[in-house]
DNA sequence: CGTTGACCTGGACCGCGCTCCAGGTCCTAC
DNA sequence: GTAGGACCTGGAGCGCGGTCCAGGTCAACG
């Protein structure tokens, strides 16, 4: 219980959903769509190393910022290829999606202001 | 053919649509929903007002902006009581609902850095 | 050795926000 | 009067991104 499994190489699946901050069938999802593959003990039990769980940082990163799975697959396979011929490829997908993530941000300040107006509209009209 | 529905006061469900810019399917869908009420021609048609096209303006704000349905109820709630007792609530639902659109800017901004960090990183492999 | 808890798999299920469909009505134009 | 198109309803279906479950295996502890 002391160094419950520091010596194995690698985490297991609860020790690395709670430190990528996801859920362990999250984890096993993206393994399911093809976003991650990890290595396994003779037994079968999955292990993460700190590259996998740089990795999930990256998924997760793309996720949050909206990317779909799919795309992400995409993105996973050229990193997967391992073939710097890929880069070009890897570069033009991230450029894409900065341009949909800008767009996005530019959309919610719009309609943030929106929202503002309405705001200051009503705390006119509770004013009188 | 020529002034098509311009003399009854009203438009229809179809007109409504393509002048707020959504489907159909959706001005039922936010009916139903409890989102939005809307008069009826005698024999059952539906007919939006000019008031109603603002409304749905401000329905397609909310929810562009990530509002929940189940939250935009609430707020439609509010403003469909026509009692200014609600102002207030309305102000604080739309605060709150302002909070979480800064929340999710700032993450999105964030997040966009290390996918540029990302770029960046590439654009040198694939240089050096 | 038995118990306990974390892990495995395949597959069903969920909440969300629509979207589509069948079967019917209604209105206009010819 | 009949053809066409837009509309009505209730309800099923969909794509997404997980989440949960049953039934079984594995590992460490006492």
């Amino acid at each position: 219980m002391s160094q419950p499994t520091a010596a194995r190489d690698g985490l297991s699946v609860g020790e690395a959903a709670r430190e990528a901050g996801v859920s362990i069938d999250t984890l096993r999802y993206y393994e399911r769509e093809h976003l991650l593959r990890t290595e396994r003990t003779p037994s079968g039990h999955r292990r993460y190393s700190p590259g996998d769980l740089e990795w999930i940082a990256v998924l997760t990163c793309l996720r949050e910022t909206g990317m779909p799975i799919r795309r992400m697959r995409e993105f996973a396979t050229l990193v997967g290829e391992d073939d710097d011929a890929t880069i070009g490829a890897r570069i033009d997908l991230l450029a894409e999606h900065r341009e949909d993530v800008l767009r996005r941000i530019r959309e919610l300040e719009a309609n943030l202001a929106h929202v503002e107006g309405k705001i200051a509209y009503y705390r006119g009209r509770s004013a009188g």
